[in-house]
RNA sequence: GGGGGUGUAGUUCAGUCGGUUAGAACGCCGGCCUGUCAAGCCGGAGGUCGCGGGUUCGAGCCCCGUCGCUCCCGCCA
């Protein structure tokens, strides 16, 4: 006695035809006579009637059935009754008459019912062999299987080789914290589980694999977040002799045909483009999210002269990139009816990113001077006044914010204030997902602990030849013009989320010398931890770049869910422990000491 | 490392100014019930108020500490 089908499968087509069926009773409706059952799997609900008249030996036994209990059973589907269809079901229209059934297996009492909103999370994840029971987690895990699929599809057609690489290798410098893994046979020496497969997808286009992919399991020690888990998933590619454009436009291509196929919608091609140094001037973000219809405005310039010391001094301060001073406006068309407290709240709002305070301006006319509402307002001229107006559009009922402290603290919190404003005033525009490209990322960053320039993407990344022309590394780090360097490097952001990154790598052995030296790092110690790489590019290594995808982030934004932790099967806690298994654990002292380990770790007693 | 939120029955929550025996809904158990689909009606059981300490005649409530979960900053692409 086999399955013959899934429960939502059973339609009216089916009526008078016998069907085995199997699983979980949803739940159990006894009148004393006839007694209903939802049986519930994967694919979604069927009513099976025991009927005391028609087979009263079973009838009886479905008197002993409870929710969760695993069944078979086999009946004939039959029409419902008149009246008693349900239209909120897909296989309302009919039910399964039981004349066998089987109880596989019984099932304790729940911890908590499967059809409740607003479980703690907690006790979902004790028991997520339970929550995974639910429809919403049946849909998210479902629907990112479909992803997945759709992905290998699309790059498959394209003459993508899907190819594992290893999760044991080697700690690199730069990037996140490494989980390192003890060598039993190595004494003293340590694996890392690889941040990405970086290293070797270049390694794969210097083999000559020219196209390669990988839906790669990727590991970062650093703290958690909504959207940031210990382990996560990434759609890893990488091709050889192409540069940003291609490898943009395949990733369009792999987005829409995933659109298609999971969304069953049309994405609208090519996604738009923008430079980062065009999303930080407007948007304030290097990921933007273009639902949202507001802007900033640089005030720099006009306020070199003003009056008021805070916009003034900030407006002269110099410095590299981030370090600069900057004035900018965020104007909040309507806003001049946000109240006292809501501004003050977004003050304390905007706190959060550094910022001092929140300078505002309401407009309220009409039109005439005194109709501005501010408590800076009395520093500016009339001039000044009207230089604003220009510049910002401003109109009688806005509202303007103003941010005036170095560069990278006003784009910070101005525009993190642009998203959550645009939110919470529902200025959101209705396309429900807003793709955009952040193309030519700084290549350097300078790391003010470290004393010494970063890597903004990684320290593979090409930078744009124009801006390399003329550099010289033996001129030092601390030349200025190192921060004007961009990057072949490109980032995917979706509803202002970086939902993918990548860049053209530096495949000529010279140049990624040049680029370590900028990062400060010597030839030796370059040899020592790059070195396969650097032998690698002397071996006729092609040009190549690629992206990587953030699978789970996507998969959450595309479902609309707010952590990806609802899209994992088994997600970690924010102090990165599961509730289910209790992982991480103390392990037996003979497994320390065949690894060659011992813990300093003092237990607060 | 830092800031915010939170923890009361199996679950989701309420619990007044510190004052009698800590409540509700759902779930669970028992009974009744032949067309329900959040079935219905009647009855019942169920509590280490996260944990530890303190203040008080008296603490779910106040204070200190601690642990878990969560959001954010730092960190991380």
């Amino acid at each position: 006695m086999n399955r013959s089908d899934y429960c939502n499968a059973i339609r009216e087509g089916h009526v008078g035809q016998r069907v085995t069926l199997c699983g979980w009773v949803n739940r159990r409706r006894d009148h004393g006579g006839v007694i209903f059952i939802d049986l519930r799997d994967r694919t979604g609900l069927v009513q099976v009637v025991f009927s005391p008249e028609r087979h009263p030996a079973i009838h009886r036994q479905a008197h002993e059935l409870r929710s969760e209990f695993v069944l078979r059973l086999s009946g004939e589907v039959a029409r419902r009754p008149q009246e008693t269809e349900n239209p909120k079901l897909p296989t309302g229209m009919i039910e399964v008459i039981a004349d066998q059934l089987e109880v596989l297996n019984l099932a304790q009492t729940l911890p908590f019912q499967l059809d409740e909103e607003g479980v703690g999370e907690s006790t979902r994840l004790q028991y997520r062999f339970l929550d995974l029971r639910r429809p919403e987690m049946q849909r998210n895990l479902q629907f990112r299987h479909r992803v997945t699929q759709s992905v290998r599809r699309a790059l498959d057609a394209e003459g993508f080789l899907e190819i594992e690489t290893p999760m044991l290798t080697r700690s690199t410098p730069e990037g996140a914290r490494d989980y390192l893994v003890p060598s039993r046979v190595n004494p003293g020496q340590f694996y890392a589980l690889p941040q990405s497969p970086q290293l070797f997808k270049q390694l794969l286009m210097i083999a000559g694999y020219d196209r390669y992919f990988q839906v790669a399991r990727c590991f970062r020690d650093e703290d958690l977040r909504a959207d940031r888990q210990p382990e996560f998933t990434q759609v890893d590619l990488e091709m050889s002799f192409v540069e940003a454009n291609d490898v943009m436009a395949i990733t369009e291509q792999l987005v829409g045909t995933l659109f298609q196929e999971a969304m069953q919608q049309t994405l609208p091609l090519p996604i738009p483009r923008l430079t980062y140094a065009e999303a930080m001037a407007r948007y304030g973000l290097d990921a933007p999210d273009l639902r949202i219809p507001l802007e900033l405005t640089d005030l720099t310039a006009m306020m070199r002269q003003t009056g008021f010391k805070v916009f003034a001094q900030a407006a002269n301060q110099t410095g590299n990139r981030g370090g600069r001073g900057l004035v900018k406006a965020l104007r909040i068309p309507g806003g001049a009816t946000l109240t006292r407290k809501q501004i003050d709240e977004y003050t304390e709002f905007v706190a959060i990113y550094g910022a001092k305070g929140l300078a505002w301006i309401k407009l309220n006319g009409p039109w005439q001077e005194d109709g501005w509402q501010s408590p800076i307002v009395k520093f500016f001229s009339a001039e000044e006044k009207a230089a604003i107006v220009a510049a910002t559009g401003a109109q009688i009922g806005d509202l303007l914010f103003f941010g005036a402290d170095q560069a990278s603290v006003v784009n910070e919190s101005l525009g993190r204030l642009r998203v959550k404003v645009g939110k919470e005033l529902h200025l959101l525009n209705d396309t429900a997902f807003s793709f955009v490209w952040v193309t030519e990322f700084p290549l350097l960053d300078w790391d003010n602990e470290a004393r010494r320039h970063v890597a903004v993407h990684h320290p593979f990344t090409a930078p744009m030849l124009e801006d390399l022309h003329g550099l010289d590394p033996a001129a030092g780090l601390a030349a200025p013009h190192l921060d004007e360097i961009r990057s072949q490097a490109y980032d995917l952001v979706l509803n202002g989320t970086e939902v993918g990154g990548g860049s053209i790598r530096i495949h000529d052995p010279a140049l990624q010398q040049k680029m370590l030296a900028f990062l400060g790092i010597e030839a030796a110690e370059a040899e020592e931890k790059f070195g396969f790489l650097l032998k690698a590019l002397d071996f006729g290594a092609p040009p190549h770049g690629g992206l990587a995808l953030g699978l789970d982030r996507l998969v959450a934004i595309l479902l609309g869910v707010d952590s990806i932790r609802d899209v994992i099967a088994f997600p970690k806690t924010q102090r990165a422990g599961c509730l289910l298994t209790q992982a991480p654990s103390a392990v037996d002292p003979l497994q320390l000491r065949e690894l060659h380990l011992r813990s300093t770790h003092q237990p607060k007693g």
